[in-house]
DNA sequence: GGATACATGGACATCTGAAATCCATGTTGA
DNA sequence: TCAACATGGATTTCAGATGTCCATGTATCC
């Protein structure tokens, strides 16, 4: 896998809104500046983002986006796999069932390696999600929100 | 990280040369064929992996290329940074340090993550390394090396 | 109802680096 | 002298990531 800054600056948004009270609605320009990213390019990621039930959009004056959902229910992995599609650490595991199998697939010496590999990612990036980040230190700015129980991340 | 093509054939590369007796010299035809890689690509893989003193080089007829080294002190990571570069999970952490760090730092809801997430493929990546595969049920063919004792894998 | 501040959508431009190829040259052993 | 090999460098191809522009639609406010 490679975190595309695309990914990274859908997870920044993703983040920043979720440092907010659940119904307030953040404006693309607003996210662009705090989060240093281009206006117009961030525009598409959102648009991205709301297409695939992530976010709700708001038209008109006062518009903009917020949460569609739950923030537990958000992870690391299904916002990048929303931006990248699904990720690998090597071809190797990407290929692994169809006829671009790896040519040494059954006895390849490293398949085995790259298997367990991408497990580890996937299940890391799986158990982090909007719920279980630290919004204090990261947006003091930020109203708290009402149920700030924060679920510790699986180490 | 992503593990380019690049590494992926120097990877194999280096499988398929350390699976032989430790003179046995191969050839980059013979690689070439065996792993599927286009010849002249694996053999600018091979000069540099020569240049970086993991390969020795043999001109002439009968010429090739052996291991420079035990393969106990080749892991998969030497080999991943010796063609791509130091690799890094987002340019969260490879920024880490410098002055095009991620503009919330020091509070950045998700620098910690990718911190550890970092140093944990770090770790993976360095934990295999050549003298700790199953040569045998992936080179039935090649001969048995003479001291085949397999250090196991760090799980 | 007009001005304003938003999102939408699509086309376009840029840029980058991975991946691959070509070919001319040097080296060694039979 | 030939065959089989590595070396070196220039060049090409190509896709995808990234970013920009602009015309259009929509909701709110005065």
């Amino acid at each position: 896998m490679q975190i595309s800054r695309k990914s990274d600056y859908a997870l920044r948004a993703m983040v920043y809104i979720a440092a907010w009270e659940a119904d307030k609605i953040c404006s693309i320009n607003e996210i662009a500046e705090a989060e240093k990213i281009p206006r117009e390019y961030l525009a598409k990621i959102l648009k991205e983002l709301a297409l695939q039930g992530f976010l709700q959009s708001f038209k008109g004056i006062n518009g903009g986006y917020k949460l569609a959902m739950p923030r537990e229910r958000v992870t690391f992995l299904s916002i990048i796999e929303a931006m990248q599609g699904k990720i690998y650490v090597n071809d190797c595991v990407r290929n692994a069932g169809n006829n671009e199998a790896c040519n040494r697939m059954s006895g390849c010496a490293m398949h085995a390696f790259w298997n367990t590999e991408q497990d580890r990612v996937i299940k890391s990036l799986s158990s982090v999600n909007l719920a279980g980040l630290d919004y204090e230190s990261c947006y003091p700015e930020a109203r708290k929100r009402k149920n700030s129980k924060q679920p510790v991340r699986v180490a």
